[in-house]
DNA sequence: GACAGCACTTAACAGCGTTAAGGAGATGGG
DNA sequence: CCCATCTCCTTAACGCTGTTAAGTGCTGTC
């Protein structure tokens, strides 16, 4: 018989185990009652801990962004445009290590202040660099609403790096679309390369932001 | 008593209850059998029509789909920029239509090849101003993305326009960031002013494409 | 008039998030 | 030492969900 006495659960080991289980499950499996099963509890139990299942997710996404500030490393002498591809490449790859991980993420809220540290000190770099307030928050969230919405997408193909949904074959696709050429040929260009793509899109929004707000000009 | 006769279900209309139900009652609220209420017709009708719940949410969007083309202006003779403007905003306003827009878009995939016809005038028109086929595509998913990321969050903030969810008071998010003023004076430009935020952060996708590609330059 | 096939209903199932009530074990006070 | 309290969890149950199986009435054809 096991004696063994577990210790008492608390919110980071419940949302530990349910990131494990998400990359597993996926987030239509990552139900209370199998992330009680993991942790040998019984699915009330979790109610001591999150008032419902969506502050779980809550917990979820924060302790997803702390592993990502954790990953990061980001120098306070950054240049804007060195910190805005750190810190998206970094979302981007936080994301990804999680199956749904832009689901989970934009479907949830922070608990607490976690992003505000690091979003003072990127506002404080971009208006040192001479953007006013206003420019900063626009460079920084138009390139956050970028990744976000790439990630979205690159899941919907790739849940996880390498494992691809079915549906998405380049050359069926092409196919398909004999009688319009061009977006036959740009298939390749949309479902593959994911690595590469993002970097080129990135690329032209932190091009954006230097040819609108030249911080750096004369 | 009420002998009348009701027509038979298709799936076209299915999909255009399922999105007047799901502005009232929102994603949570879309449940098979309330789309079936209202239909006057039991849930397993449903089944007649479509293979499981996302057929019907990947027809909602082919829907959302074609609601938006048909709304939006696209003339043959637009610069590149005009046509990544009207797409872009025609999108945004398409998603920002229906309570949840954006999720039920991002989540589903079209049924059939209705978007190809536009993406092939698209890509016409910006590979006969100069850009490559690769350069095209680039252009024309990161503002997709851009559009996408952006819609999504706004979403969760006001899931219709003018309607406001909980918890994102501008000044009581100000008082808790009393030690980060940056980040505090910053709110303003982020859960404020959509859409002349949405505007500013599409120029700068535009000036980016503008800047790196160069398609009508020297 | 038998026979298909279409479009639907009735009934049921397993599983979901969530709530109410209660119980074991530690903690602390009189 | 005993009782009370608080913490953390269990058992049981509720209403609801998507989905399947089986059956039913209507329509048009041979």
């Amino acid at each position: 018989m096991s004696t063994e006495k577990r210790p008492p659960l608390d919110r980071a080991r419940v949302a530990d185990t349910a990131l494990k289980l998400l990359n597993e499950a996926g987030l239509d499996g990552l139900t209370l009652r199998a992330i009680a099963r993991e942790l040998d509890v019984k699915a009330p139990a979790l109610y001591w801990h999150f008032k419902d299942k969506q502050a779980l997710l809550d917990e979820m996404a924060t302790e997803m962004y702390r592993r990502m500030v954790a990953g990061t490393a980001l120098d306070p002498s950054d240049t804007w445009r060195e910190r805005l591809l750190k810190a998206n490449r970094g979302l981007r790859t936080a994301l990804l290590g999680y199956r749904d991980g832009a689901k989970v993420y934009s479907g949830s809220r922070f608990t607490g202040l976690v992003h505000v540290e690091q979003m003072e000190e990127t506002l404080r770099l971009f208006t040192a660099a001479g953007f006013t307030l206003a420019q900063a928050a626009r460079a920084q969230s138009t390139t956050y609403h970028y990744t976000l919405g790439f990630v979205t997408e690159e899941q919907g193909v790739e849940p996880l790096p390498g494992e691809r949904r079915e549906g998405f074959d380049v050359a069926e696709r092409a196919r398909l679309m004999a009688d319009f050429p061009l977006s036959a040929a740009a298939g390749a260009e949309i479902f593959q390369d994911f690595d590469q793509h993002y970097e080129e899109g990135l690329e032209l929004v932190l091009a954006g932001i230097e040819r609108q707000y030249r911080p750096t000009g004369p």
